[in-house]
RNA sequence: GGGCGCUUAGCUCAGUGGUAGAGCGCCUGUCUUACACACAGGAUGUCGGCGGUUCGAAUCCGUCAGCGCCCA
């Protein structure tokens, strides 16, 4: 017997092992089946699963179940990534609570901690993956620092080089000072700071007392200054083009030059130039062939050794001594100091509150220093072009369609893509440099070793590039270094291109758009066919989920409390097209109750003896009932497909829901009931039948969301042996007889019900009363369906018997109105005349203002002569039906006296 | 500033040319032996505003407003 208290807890645990120890969820190369693949965003090696996780692992494994039981063979790859900077803080954060640092230590004895700290804690989020129910092909799991992989990177790395897509270039790159190393333009998030515009003035050279003033936020970059530009067209400034500067504090003399970049609008109309410290100012500084020192170094320091040969005194503008002396300081440390000498020096004309958007490391989370370095680059927007093409050629498709839009967007202004690293986790280049430089870029050091010989004509010492490759290098080649590639692996030829990628949109342009881009360059194929994008995750007020915020949902404790299908569900009740889905807890409690109604339904039908039998035929159903609820599950079946095809997780929820909850629960089991308690025989034989059967269908089609409870009762009914229904097939419509008549019969017993239900509750009548039913006008029909009905009749309409009305209307009735007929309980003593008055004359004025509506379209000649003819039928239809419940209506108003 | 999206019942959202819907919440009643995480019944909408197309607009077009996100 089941309990009757469902407990999750009780059987997801051994039902994932079971899954699991079965090798259910284990793709198989050989098998003859099509092949269904998604290969995991792999969650960060550091990372735990959080809500977010929840949402897009809940969908990828609903579609790899669904397809799955449908008899692909499906490939649900599973994996982490090693997350270089990430892992390495967590890492370093380890070492210096116990008083270690990574530098001290060397570059090998580090990554051995980082190897060993992996080993102990790196799988949390595999774990937290199993909970949810995830049914991932766990032996074929990879990390992205595996020896295959990495073995790939530097395929990918060395062909690209030679291909001339991969190059070394000193230009301004995103330094993250904090974490010290390069990061990519995607690693850089703007956020909003209140912060100061100081209004400096640069003395004029050669004319004492005259200033050209420039407007900055940033006055500590002003030492690396190189030049002051005017727009060649702003009148006020332009004669002082070609003149000269002296920059304050340094004493240098700076060009004053024409450039666009300047605008008359903003500030004061002319601008600092500082090539090595600004992005604009860069582009501004090679289009003059201007200088670029740097003035800060690695941890965002003042460093004076490239401008110290420049300094000079200069009476009232500039002291050597004073930056001498603020060499080493932290950038923000000087730029008090630096803006504090400078009003001294009555060099600062005004100072006015600024508000803008500073560029901060994601990571690191502090503002981002652009740096002038040596760097390896990626020709992104080469290896775009094919990408962009597929995406418009539709071998890959958006779903929502729209953020194709964001996708091209991207795409086609993409910049070059800044893939080294200063870290020691990760991918090291396989770069190595000669004695006087040269670069050797090889598979291994052998393979460099021997270039070098050939280059220089004797053996010579090499030294391999330290830096180590971007992450989403490696994660870009994840649809086909998982599976094997470089080696042609049967796995290779059969699973790629994959089916369908599942993420969010923050992660168009690192992920999906790099995996375009490698997939083609290296496998001549887009590496899927459909990319899913769901929204975020944000709480029921809609704010994103944060720990700052303090409103973060932990996905397991969720599943402890209510359990993962509870969740599962949750999750794709909520997840429609292109939104985000607001959750909270309140709104798992809800579906909980979903999955604990299915849990009493099966409870109530094994109470009655219902049990699998695979031999029952629903074709050869001769009960109305049994066809009818057969029907229904047939449609259900054909709704939650389509809606399944069409990434409608939503609508596949909302179908299930419906069917058994509104169709299967309320409707089936209420009239199965009479019969499962009444006598054996044939027709109790069909109520069983029919029951054992759609039960069956509903635990298949629920599986892909719920499939925890789904395969507990498939096993404790027997439907298969212990944990087969996760390869159980997808149900299909199975054929029915006269289907149609079976709906129209049980659609009648339906409204009749529901009529008696309507006016026992309007006129206050206790459930505890019983009473004849009379009915009037009938047809045969209604008649005989009555009768054959007695007992649903009898139970769910608390009637005591179902009569028809020969002879005088009793006195004190309530009435309603049921097609031809009108059925009346007889109440008098209980009922109040005056309000069943009221009532009927509002469902009569109901009925008036629809005849009312209809008749004014009808009357419309152009209605008529326009509109399909089966529209215009329709509504003729439609108005003779309100027409004759009026007449009804008004024939039941009279019989009260009204 | 550019782009995208959203605005439908108290709340969260379906609905893309032909009868405005669901879940939750609310109100009334009920231990009707599967289920109170339940059952039965009920109330609730100028579908953001304005204009247009159409026989017909929540739906298509334009415009305005508000909100959100992305990019600069």
């Amino acid at each position: 017997m089941l309990d009757k208290v469902l407990t999750p807890g009780a059987f997801e645990a051994r039902l994932y092992e079971g899954w699991e120890r079965a090798g259910a969820f284990a793709a198989d190369p050989d098998s003859a089946a099509r092949p269904f693949t998604i290969m995991i965003p792999p969650p960060n090696v550091t990372g735990s699963l959080h809500m977010g996780h929840a949402l897009t692992f809940t969908l990828q494994d609903t579609l790899i179940r669904w397809r799955r039981m449908q008899g692909r063979d499906a490939l649900w790859q599973p994996g982490t990534d090693h997350a270089g900077i990430a892992t390495q803080m967590v890492v370093e954060r380890l070492l210096a609570s116990r008083g270690l640092d990574r530098r001290q230590m060397g570059r090998e004895a580090f990554l051995e901690q980082v190897w060993a700290w992996k080993a102990e804690s790196g799988g949390a989020i595999t774990r937290q993956l199993r909970r949810l129910g995830a049914s991932l092909d766990w032996p074929r799991e990879r990390f992205t620092m595996d020896e295959g992989l990495s073995a790939a990177v530097r395929e990918v790395f060395v062909t690209l080089h030679r291909q001339g897509l991969i190059y070394r270039d000193r230009r301004l790159v995103n330094w993250d000072p904090k974490l010290q190393t390069a990061i990519s333009d995607l690693e850089v998030e703007s956020r909003e700071v209140r912060g100061s515009l100081w209004h400096l003035r640069y003395p004029i050279e050669g004319e004492p007392g005259r200033y050209v003033v420039v407007a900055t936020t940033r006055p500590e970059t002003m030492l690396g200054d190189t030049a002051v530009a005017v727009h060649p067209e702003d009148g006020r400034l332009r004669h002082l083009i070609g003149r000269r500067a002296v920059l304050p504090l340094v004493g240098r003399a700076i060009p004053i030059l024409a450039d666009t970049h300047a605008d008359p609008e903003k500030g004061s109309g002319a601008v600092k130039i500082t090539p090595a410290h600004d992005f604009n100012d860069f582009e501004v500084g090679r289009r003059h062939g201007l200088p670029m020192p740097s003035v800060l170094d690695a941890e965002a320091r003042i460093w004076l050794e490239e401008i110290a040969p420049e300094m000079r005194a200069v009476e009232g503008v500039a002291d050597p001594a004073f930056l001498r002396a603020l060499a080493g300081q932290d950038r923000f440390a000087a730029r008090k100091a630096i803006v504090a000498r400078l009003e001294e020096l009555g060099l600062v004309e005004k100072v006015e509150p600024h508000t803008h958007q500073v560029p901060h490391g994601d990571r690191g989370g502090v503002p981002i220093e652009p740096r002038l370095t040596w760097q390896w680059y990626a020709d992104a927007a080469t290896l775009a072009k094919p990408a962009i093409e597929a995406v418009e050629s539709g071998r890959t498709a958006f779903v929502p369609k729209q953020w194709e839009n964001t996708f091209f967007a991207w795409m086609r202004d993409i910049q070059p893509w800044c893939i080294s690293r200063q870290l020691w986790w990760g991918h090291q280049i396989p770069a190595w440099y000669g004695p006087d430089g040269h670069v050797f870029v090889e598979r291994t050091e052998a393979e460099a070793q021997a270039a070098a010989r050939a280059h220089y004509g004797k053996e010579v010492p090499l030294r391999r590039d330290e830096d180590v490759l971007d992450t989403w290098f490696s994660s870009a080649l994840w649809p086909f270094s998982t599976l094997g590639w470089p080696e042609r692996t049967r796995e290779l030829a059969r699973y790629y291109p994959g089916d369908v990628l599942v993420t969010g949109f923050d992660i168009i342009f690192f992920w999906v758009a790099r995996m375009m881009m490698m997939g083609l360059h290296f496998m001549g194929e887009v590496p899927f066919r459909t990319v899913y994008i769901h929204g975020l995750v944000r709480d029921e007020r809609g704010q994103k989920m944060s720990k700052s915020k303090g409103n973060v949902m932990d996905p397991l404790e969720l599943i402890e409390a209510y359990g993962a299908d509870a969740l599962r569900f949750t999750i794709c009740a909520l997840t429609g097209p292109g939104r985000d889905v607001k959750l909270s807890r309140k709104r798992v409690e809800d579906h909980r109750a979903f999955v604990t109604k299915i849990w009493n339904a099966a409870r109530f039908l094994e109470m009655n003896g219902v049990a699998p039998d695979p031999a029952w035929d629903p074709a050869r159903a001769r009960t109305p009932l049994a066809r009818w609820i057969l029907d229904a599950a047939n449609r259900a079946v054909t709704e939650a497909t389509a809606a399944l095809e069409a990434y409608r997780f939503d609508e596949y929820a909302a179908a299930c829901y419906r069917f058994v909850w509104n169709t299967f629960c309320d409707w089936f089991i209420e009239f199965a009931k009479p019969v499962l308690a009444g006598p054996d025989g044939p027709e109790k034989e069909e109520a069983r039948g029919a029951a054992q059967h759609v039960l069956g269908t509903i635990l298949r089609l629920l599986h892909p969301a719920i499939p925890f409870v789904t395969e507990e009762l498939w096993d404790r009914f027997g439907y298969g042996p212990a944990f087969s229904l996760i390869r159980a097939s997808w149900p299909g419509a199975v054929p029915v007889a006269e289907a149609e008549a079976a709906r129209a019969e049980l659609d009648w017993v339906v409204s009749l019900v529901s009529e008696v239900r309507s006016v026992r509750n309007e006129v206050n009548v206790p459930p505890s009363v019983t009473m004849p039913l009379l009915v009037k006008d009938a047809a045969p029909e209604s008649l005989a369906r009555a009768g054959r009905w007695i007992e649903a009749i009898r139970r769910l309409g608390r009637i005591s018997e179902v009569r028809p009305l020969d002879g005088e209307v009793p006195k004190g009735v309530a009435q309603a109105v049921l097609g031809e007929a009108t059925v009346m309980l007889p109440l008098e003593g209980v009922i109040d005349i005056p309000a069943e008055r009221a009532r009927l004359a509002k469902e009569r004025g109901r009925a008036e203002a629809e005849a009312r509506k209809i008749a004014a379209k009808l009357d419309n000649a152009d209605f008529v002569a326009r509109a399909p003819e089966e529209v215009v039928e329709e509504n003729r239809e439609r108005l003779a039906a309100a027409r004759a419940e009026m007449a009804r209506l008004d024939a039941a108003l009279a019989r009260i006296g009204g």
